[in-house]
DNA sequence: CAGTGAGCGAGCTTCCGCTTGACTT
């Protein structure tokens, strides 16, 4: 018996790597982590170096009495954990619990394929013991932001919350939203559209009165401020202004084509998987992922946690010759396209996310979700080896003279004509561009259009579903693939719900307190730009240039000019903030009660064992409690103060002899 | 059940990232 042992991290990916490699080899997997610092504060000894200790978990001591035993037999040990930053600490910690007597060698390669895994075994290397540091700072941070936040949290807001590097700049970014829709002023204006007969008919809008540009959407900002010299319909003018253009002349003022060009998209990494599968499919994160590891697991895909979009040179050649015998080659580029991350900070350790075999359009033997989010990998994969689509989009203008109004109304309007769909032809955008523009000519005159007066109103900035909150942390580099899932649980769990059948992330009041706390406290720690410093810090790790000690310390104790010591925020293990000094938030003064309202979290505490307490607005010595799931965009100042007086009358609970009964605020409310 | 919101004290909570399968409904 003599033979190598490999470890890999999934065991998914042990046969086919076995297969690979031959009984010389004993593939073995450590299934992830299997060891991980202790879960309580304690367990980084800041005193002493942020020396740490990791602990096996309560699988991993199995996974290692496994891979023991696997050892015991072999002549060497092979890591062959992912080619990034855990999967370096994962094969350090292999070697620190397994102590092996025999030599250890690292291989790392990026594919699951003969010639990437024999190309790895070819030139083995050590184990990087400086990509093993910058993995132990990004836990002991993480492990120092989480154990040390999260108590002042439950000291000014309530007990059970957490904070964390990833959730709590997650939580910043939705309640932000929240409070830009509570600003939001909306603008009603009115809009006149002019429908020319023909096919296809053309819907035209108004743009332009005399030279003076009619109102939209975009002119308007979020305090209700129009951009000055456009001018806003009222109802009354549009109405007007409507059966003076009844009937009057309309010709072609001007025609202006455009080159239209979308760009073949990327295959798909999995943030951008679980953005798409929320839009077109409407699925939450966690029923994404698991439909792609039920793929993963049946062979149909590779590795769905990924965050590159670089494709093996045979899966380029595969798609591009499906694409070739599907669509012709004049749909195929000649020079085929080797997808690159955008991103600094990408990993890179695992392919795009695709399909194991390109001629499979579908798969079966897994579930629904399943097989429509694999139709969606094979489209998006084929269709980033075909070509760009082009076309014209051409926006032409029409000049109406109204009638007795003396005035020039200028309407336009704009249509698409791709002449070559490229891409298109397998992968669809999701929304869809304006139907084609029948020709016209300059000077052109038209039949008389029909008019209708449309009312409009701006809308405020949408709330973040699951899909675009995880792109907006990917775009901020916060977060990695395989946590983007468990982090909108962990919102869901205590900060954000959605309404039945939406997705929309809507913020409890108590994320309002905690993000409030948040800000007032840790600012810089939510700010979206931490993670990137950290990030920056950690690739010095990783260059030599910068010690274990030293990085910790700056975050912890010395500071560096980006960072504030968290030492000097937490003193005594706590901040100054104190809630009872500082409400959530104020909403002026009561025009009757003559106090200023306010929001406050309120304490919850135990009572018979059920939890009670929730927030309420206070004006003076009245409250009123409000619904932890209140949306905050719809208690306007105004909406508050009626709640507080609603209170002040005592409610009627019945009748009795034809006298109503009242609740007790009757004797306890004053006046 | 609905409204409340003072103060005390005991005992508890919490991170991110890498992987599945063992649970329940």
């Amino acid at each position: 018996m003599n033979y190598s042992l490999v470890i890999v991290e999934s065991p998914t990916k042990v046969a086919t790597i076995q297969k690979i490699l031959g009984p010389n080899f004993v593939v073995a997997s450590t299934r992830g982590h299997f060891a991980d610092l202790p879960e309580k504060k304690g367990a980084v000894d800041i005193e002493h170096g942020f020396a740490v200790q990791y602990r096996l978990t309560e699988k991993g001591a199995k996974t290692i009495a496994d891979l023991r035993q696997q050892l015991a037999g072999a002549s060497e040990l092979i890591i062959a954990t992912d080619a990034d930053r855990e999967g370096e600490m994962i094969g350090h910690l292999a070697v620190e619990f397994l102590q092996p007597t025999v030599p250890v060698k690292r291989v790392r390669f990026n594919a699951v394929t003969a010639d990437a895994i024999n190309e790895a075994m070819a030139h083995p290397t050590v184990i990087d013991e400086n990509l093993v540091l910058a993995a132990r700072s990004r836990r002991v941070i993480d492990h120092i932001y989480g154990f040390h936040l999260s108590p002042e949290l439950w000291r000014t807001v309530r007990p059970g919350l957490s904070a964390g590097r990833v959730q709590s700049p997650a939580l910043h970014m939705v309640v932000k939203r929240e409070k830009e829709r509570m600003a939001f002023v909306v603008s009603e204006y009115h809009g006149i559209d002019m429908v020319l007969a023909g096919d296809p008919a053309v819907t035209a809008a108004l743009r332009s009165i005399d030279g003076a540009e009619v109102a939209a959407s975009r002119h308007f900002d979020s305090t209700g401020g129009l951009k000055p010299g456009v001018v806003a319909l009222d109802a009354q003018q549009a109405d007007d202004l409507v059966m003076c253009l009844d009937g009057a002349p309309v010709s072609v003022l001007s025609v202006e084509p455009k080159a239209y060009r979308r760009r073949a998209p990327f295959p798909y990494i999995t943030s951008s998987m679980l953005q798409d599968a929320a839009g077109r499919l409407r699925l939450g994160s966690k029923a994404t992922q698991s439909a792609l590891q039920s793929l993963f697991e049946a062979g149909h895909i590779t590795y769905p946690r990924t965050d590159s979009p670089h494709m093996a040179p045979q899966a380029v050649a595969a798609a591009r010759a499906v694409a070739i015998e599907m669509f012709g080659e004049q749909n195929v580029p000649a020079n085929a396209r080797h997808p690159k991350a955008k991103k600094s900070n990408a990993q890179e350790a695992h392919e795009a996310l695709r399909p194991t075999n390109m001629s499979k359009r579908t798969v079966s033997g897994v579930g629904t979700n399943a097989k429509r989010v694999y139709e969606m990998i094979w489209r998006r994969t084929i269709a980033s080896q075909m070509i760009d689509a082009t076309g014209t989009t051409t926006t032409v203008s029409f000049a109406v003279h109204a009638e007795g109004a003396g005035e020039q109304c200028v309407f336009t309007a704009s249509g698409t004509v791709i002449d070559v769909p490229g891409f298109r032809l397998v992968w669809a955008p999701q929304t869809e561009e304006e139907p084609p523009m029948p020709v016209f000519t300059v000077g052109q005159s038209c039949p008389a259009g029909t008019f209708t007066a449309i009312a409009h109103a701006t809308k405020p900035p949408a709330r973040y579903t699951e899909g675009t909150l995880i792109k907006a942390l990917e775009d901020d580099g916060i977060g990695r693939p395989s946590t983007y899932a468990s982090t909108m649980q962990s919102l869901r769990l205590r900060y954000v719900w959605s309404k039945k059948g939406d997705s929309a992330l809507i913020p409890t009041v108590s994320a309002f307190a905690v993000d409030q706390v948040m800000q007032v406290c840790f600012a810089e720690l939510i700010d979206h730009r931490f993670t990137n410093q950290m990030e920056d810090r950690l690739d010095e790790v990783v260059a030599g240039d910068l010690g274990y000690e030293a990085l910790l310390a700056a975050f912890w104790s010395a500071g560096d000019g980006t960072w504030t010591p968290l030492e000097k925020l937490i003193v005594n293990g706590k901040t100054l903030f104190d809630p009872k000094r500082t409400p959530v938030l104020s909403f002026g003064v009561h025009p009757t009660l003559g106090d200023e309202v306010v929001l406050r979290a309120g304490r919850a505490y135990k009572s018979r064992g059920r939890t009670v307490g929730r927030p309420y607005l206070a004006c003076g010595k009245k409250t009123v409690s409000i619904a932890d799931d209140t949306e905050m965009d719809q208690l306007t100042p105004e909406v508050a103060f009626a709640r507080l007086l609603e209170s002040r009358e005592p409610r009627v609970l019945g009748e009795h002899g034809g006298i109503p009964w009242r609740s007790c605020a009757a004797s306890t409310a004053r006046t």
